[in-house]
DNA sequence: ATATTATTTCGATAATACTCGAAATATGGT
DNA sequence: ACCATATTTCGAGTATTATCGAAATAATAT
């Protein structure tokens, strides 16, 4: 992944209802959830709503399925995968991420388990 | 860590300038850049560079240690770390991040690592 | 065909963020 | 004390982003 393309997905994420969206719908799973009841559990008005919904479209980190009347919307999971891989890859480099104490914490386990690949 | 705070750090990475100071620093290690360094390197004015330090000081990515006439920047890992840690907890929940093709990727890895805490 | 429901697009407004020259501040050298 | 260098703050202009009512589109049901 390139910083563009990183940094645009970062953004993506960088607002607090975004996230909140995408949250939900990873945590919702592979069916996803349909823009309304995103709009009730969430409490947004529908055109805000579509707003960050396009958002997190266009940089990829979600997509919609028609069915019937409702659009489910669904995280996608290998585009969430390459950020993470991107930010531990470039941003978390080997044993600096080791915490001052010395604990060996996710972060850090995390990366050996990458270097592995 | 709450959405609230990071929404805010993900913001502070979701600019490309922002996120290639923060990667400078992270691959600079603990002793840190100063900030003319870092002008010179990703080519920024003065000023915009101030600004983007200050923001990614704010919400706690990096903090600044004055050594003569000179500031050095570093990355705080375990902010990152911590950034890293709610993205994997919240964002990429089990086996959901599973690609569909099967294959077992990194932030699979991650995840099972993170179980075994 | 018409009505109903789900969602998006449009349009206007408000708010926030970005850039950078110029001036101010801070530190150290002479 | 004065000068040079490093960095920040100020201020102003520009650009981007967010919110949301109202209208438009899309799908289904009656």
């Amino acid at each position: 992944m390139v910083i563009a393309t990183a940094s645009k997905a970062l953004a993506a994420l960088g607002h607090e209802t975004r996230l909140a969206i995408f949250r939900l719908l990873v945590q919702a799973g592979p069916q996803g959830v349909n823009a309304g009841l995103i709009c009730e559990k969430l409490q947004l008005a529908p055109a805000t709503l579509s707003f960050h919904l396009a958002h997190l479209s266009r940089v990829g980190l979600i997509s919609g399925r028609q069915e019937g009347r409702f659009i489910f919307y669904v995280a996608d999971y290998a585009a969430m995968d390459e950020l993470l891989a991107y930010l531990t890859d470039n941003c978390c480099q080997g044993a600096q991420c080791l915490p001052r104490n010395g604990e060996t914490t996710t972060a850090t386990k995390r990366r050996r388990t990458a270097s592995a690949r």
